[in-house]
DNA sequence: GCGGTGACGGTCG
DNA sequence: CCGACCGCCACCG
C-alpha cells in the first residue's frame, strides 16, 4: 500500500471530475489543482497512478491535443477516448476547443463549445 | 543529500 | 504544422 501525497490526491480529484466525453490538458489540471503552471507534476502523478484507480486518466492530453503516452499505451488511451465519442482530427490530434472540459467559465453565459455534429 | 529523469508548456526557427 | 531548447518541480536510485 502506498500513501499518496496530498498533492497527488488533489490532482487525482481534479481528473476524476472530468466529465465523460470531455478532455483536459495537463496544464489545465495543474491550474485547477492549484499547482500553477507546473503541468509536469500532473504527468508524473498520473504516471504513478495504478490502472485500477478509477481515475479517468485517459481524458488527460497535452496542450496540443495529443496523447503523450509512449508505446502502445497511447493506442489504448485513444481507444478509450473514441469509446466516449472523442475522436482525433485528420492530423491525429484532438480538437481541444471542441472537446476541452470547462469546469465553469469565468465569463459564464458563453460556452464557445458549439460545433458538435 | 545530490543528480538525473519525466504521461509538459511556451517560445523560436 | 512540426521539431528543438529551456525551465520547473517531485520522485527515485
Amino acid at each position: 500500500m502506498k500513501q499518496i501525497s496530498p498533492l497527488y490526491a488533489r490532482i487525482f480529484a481534479v481528473v476524476r471530475k472530468i466529465p465523460r466525453g470531455r478532455v483536459a490538458c495537463y496544464g489545465q489540471i495543474a491550474r485547477l489543482a492549484g499547482l500553477g503552471n507546473h503541468a509536469r507534476l500532473v504527468g508524473y502523478a498520473l504516471h504513478a497512478l495504478p490502472p485500477r484507480s478509477g481515475v479517468p486518466w485517459h481524458r488527460v492530453l497535452n496542450a496540443r491535443g495529443r496523447v503523450s503516452l509512449p508505446g502502445s499505451a497511447a493506442q489504448t488511451q485513444l481507444q478509450l477516448l473514441e469509446r466516449e465519442g472523442v475522436r482525433p482530427s485528420a492530423n491525429g490530434a484532438i480538437d481541444l476547443p471542441r472537446y476541452q472540459w470547462r469546469p465553469s467559465s469565468p465569463r459564464a453565459s458563453a460556452q464557445p463549445n458549439r460545433g458538435l455534429p
